[in-house]
DNA sequence: AATATGAATGTAAGCGTTTACATTACATGA
DNA sequence: TCATGTAATGTAAACGCTTACATTCATATT
């Protein structure tokens, strides 16, 4: 079944099937109806490669992640799914599984798909080093379609990133604990993703504006599971680091502290505050229920595909999007303001 | 860049060149390195659509799911788009957002993508009602490509079922469970999928094996949130339910059992015991950590795809697997067998 | 030396669309 | 009635590949 076989039935070309099938031309009331009724009828569907070949675009967005069992990603690519669904595009998935060689492989396989645009999924994609050159993959790709990159930042023609003000809430709720009375605050991150740092360096602000200057040695950064964290922390304690607030990069972080707490006997939140960050579900599984950073991960997406309809509608937009985060106040802090 | 180009600069027709591409027809050695250079020295990638209006299949696998962002699904997704990919396939993702309706019209828009085949992952896509018709649009597609389907099952020419042997498992941890001296076991449900059904039947056949008639009564189905469920199960008690084990047929339904114990002063796991399902990073949070079925979610899944494989293959498979589940004993029972 | 054989390569016809350009049909105004 | 403009439709080339079939070429066989 073919666009030939309507044409027959409708007793009209193929032009004028494929015409009203895009809409984009004018065909007379009459004549539509009757292609429309054959199609309905024959359940007719374009080939979607003859098509791609023919309009160079398939309507499909690629989306890059580390790993899209990550419970942060995995729902940032259900919103984003959803979200560019509903403005009929699909979407590949594609994850690296944290290997570095797979970004820019796998970015050059979306791209030899002819995806329409490509959205990188998380700051892992983002280099911070200092080599200029590192971010090169993400040029060459933004060379040619649109590239969206969800919570990291790099200044390219053709990116468009959207980010959560990590700095500034990290600051914030840092600020919050060290107004509150802690006076021995810990930053516990995963990695120095764009993102890690920026949380970094909102913590380390807020120590320096409250005249603590050894921020840097307040941070501990570790990979590693839960049960390694947990240990991680007795071990540091044990070793006589001093803390009397944690603050993390991420809720799975959060709950090693925690679990660190129970072991050690220090009671949360009277001894120790602990701040997860993502309001993931995870933060709701624990006693008590964590604090944590809510960065309204839907809203990003949400406005993240709206700026690359725009983008790709030949709109002038902005390259950098900023999403403002909201403290969740549960019980693994005092009340915060 | 196309195929003429790089048959004009190899002095070759674009025949030669398009087999050395594809590798399955003789070309002599000479021939196959010179072009090979300068396809390498050129960056040139084959245009994706004519190879698929050509070939009709563009290595691609349509993953069809509820929601991506739950744990368990976005674990199977991850573990298929890792497996596919090693066999050089694509993954087009697809959420329903639990929405009737979509089963359907995603499932005829990635047939309409030309997917070579389909994953419907999570056992939702199964209707488990009487009406002999229900599940026509998986037999539809099954008549075009192959369709698998991860926990749950159907017997139709085409579908291939990959499932865990959840009423097993569910039916020896019951009565396990019971053998420890457990008098009133609860069954909570999230709902009546073909997966949560075996769950059940699971449940209550380890009931009646113990001479226990009331098994129906003692299953709770319930969607809902933590809190909601936690909510739930104390108003049960205080209406007379009297349980001592709590089997869940999803971690998060034994997070809300937890803070129920916690709430109602119960200690876990001597007053009463509870088990999860799924082996989810959930539950590593809790305090103490759950006791949990494993159903060895990233074997399935590479099965699944081997299977598949084999199905494109043209070679004779079953239309069922079934992978054995490992309990996991944590801190929320005592010691189990 | 003539011929058969088979490997290597080339030719050209699809695959199912889109769309620029050509054509037709029809209404309008002179 | 005829030229003119416009709306509706048709024709055919293009998109970039795969592959059946045709051709060439080198080698082995007689």
């Amino acid at each position: 079944m073919n666009i030939y076989d309507i044409s027959e039935k409708a007793g009209v070309s193929i032009a004028t099937v494929s015409r009203v099938i895009n809409g984009n031309a004018k065909v007379s009331e009459k004549t539509r109806q009757k292609i429309l009724a054959i199609i309905e009828e024959t359940g007719y569907t374009p080939n979607a490669f003859a098509r791609g070949l023919g309009l160079n675009t398939m309507k499909t967005i690629g989306i890059l992640c580390a790993d899209c069992s990550d419970a942060y990603l995995a729902s940032a690519i259900y919103h984003f799914e959803r979200e560019l669904r509903s403005h009929d595009y699909d979407v590949i998935l594609c994850c690296t599984g944290y290997e570095q060689a797979n970004k820019e492989k796998y970015l050059n396989l979306l791209m030899s798909k002819h995806v329409d645009a490509v959205i990188l999924a998380g700051s892992n994609f983002i280099d911070t080093g200092s080599d200029p050159d590192s971010n090169s993959y993400i040029r060459d790709a933004a060379g040619e379609i649109p590239v969206i990159i969800l919570n990291g930042f790099v200044d390219l023609p053709g990116v468009y990133c959207v980010l959560s003000d990590d700095q500034e809430s990290v600051y914030s709720v840092t600020a919050s604990l060290l107004e509150q009375g802690a006076t021995s605050p810990l930053f516990l991150s995963r990695s120095d993703s764009y993102s890690g740092l920026q949380k970094k360096k909102g913590f380390i602000r807020a120590l320096k504006e409250n005249g603590m200057k050894d921020g840097e040695k307040r941070v501990l950064s570790t990979p590693g599971t839960i049960e390694e964290n947990t240990e991680l922390l007795l071990k540091k304690a044990a070793a006589g680091l001093v803390f009397d607030a944690v603050i993390c990069s991420e809720d799975e972080l959060a709950i090693a502290a925690l679990k660190y707490a129970k072991q050690a006997g220090r009671l949360v939140p009277k001894d120790l505050s602990i701040v997860g960050f993502n309001n993931s579900k995870m933060s709701l599984c624990c006693e008590p229920e964590l604090t944590t950073i809510d960065n309204r991960l839907s809203y990003a997406c949400a406005s993240a595909v709206d700026l690359l309809m725009k983008v790709m509608a030949g709109e002038d937009v902005p390259g950098k999007l900023l999403i403002s985060s909201n403290l969740v106040v549960r019980g693994t802090t005092k009340a915060l303001k």
